[in-house]
DNA sequence: CGAGTTTGACCAGCGC
DNA sequence: GCGCTGGTCAAACTCG
């Protein structure tokens, strides 16, 4: 979401004899209407998604102390880890030697490491792991989630612990992004698509206008995770969703409207 | 014709 | 070493 610029430039003083494809019974009047119109839906935009990703980054900083200030969850949660923290790894990287991750369903990262500093660090930027959760229609039977980026599908498994096919997708908005992306259908609930995203964009939010397609609503967690920690992971997905939808579905602006009247965003019951 | 998807084959880690 | 499994490759295919 960094970095994006939504702004579309309308330049209404500028260009005195503007090469506009007038529609017929329109004239130059109804024309520069529509324009300032759009202009200040566009302005109006620009500040929604600067105030969505200003909550963002201070939720964010917010869920960083927290994870600082308990280092580990309560046993009782250890069932809510994704099929994937469970499975076998097929591949040992030179640091999966040192760590073992939980990767619960909140989308939050709660390795436990043994490495140094150094290798702390360069670890955690190089497969950064976080889990979303995506409800999606009944009659929809695919596998995929609309977060902003432009994925390319190389596979597609059925794994021995679920039914449902899980699907591989890498990042192809930018060459080099090492950004990798599973979707699989939630074992407990098949309407729910778990997306697990590993590494981190080397490059901008891909933003695109267009509907938000399938996508009803973002679990969460229970209710047994601190408020603030849903809330920032909700934030997230809402600053992704509003990167993919903008306003064109109503429901989504209804909850973003909702969402963003507070000083915190907040998450729906 | 290029980009994306499908799908069977292959690779490699892990447990026995 | 062998079999099981998850992950990846790449040729064939589809679609705009």
């Amino acid at each position: 979401m960094r970095g994006v610029d939504t702004c579309l430039k309308l330049n209404l003083t500028s260009s005195p004899q503007p090469q506009l494809n007038l529609v017929e019974g329109e004239d130059d009047e109804g024309l520069v209407e529509k324009l300032h119109r759009l202009s200040s839906e566009n302005k109006r935009l620009t500040e929604t998604l600067s105030h969505m990703c200003e909550s963002y980054n201070v939720l964010q900083n917010q869920l960083k102390q927290f994870m600082i200030s308990s280092s580990n969850y309560p046993d009782e949660m250890d069932h809510l880890i994704t099929p994937q923290s469970q499975s076998r790894k097929r591949k040992a990287t030179d640091h999966d030697d040192h760590k073992t991750y939980n990767n619960n369903m909140y989308g939050v990262n709660t390795s436990t490491i043994s490495t140094s500093d150094h290798q702390e660090e360069s670890y955690k930027k190089a497969t950064k792991v976080s889990t979303v959760l995506v409800r999606t229609q009944p009659s929809d039977t695919s596998l995929y989630v609309r977060d902003g980026y432009q994925w390319r599908k190389y596979g597609q498994k059925v794994t021995r612990d679920n039914p449902s096919p899980r699907a591989y997708f890498k990042c192809s908005y930018a060459p080099t992004c090492p950004v990798k992306k599973k979707v699989q259908r939630s074992i407990e609930d098949p309407r729910v698509l778990v997306a697990t995203y590993e590494g981190e964009h080397n490059h901008g939010c891909q933003v695109r206008l267009g509907s938000v397609g399938h996508c009803e609503e973002a679990q969460v967690g229970s209710s047994r995770l601190p408020n603030q920690l849903q809330n920032s992971i909700f934030n997230q997905f809402l600053v992704q969703q509003l990167a993919t939808s903008f306003t064109t579905d109503p429901n989504f602006t209804a909850a973003l409207a909702s969402a963003i009247s507070g000083s915190t965003i907040l998450r729906p019951t």
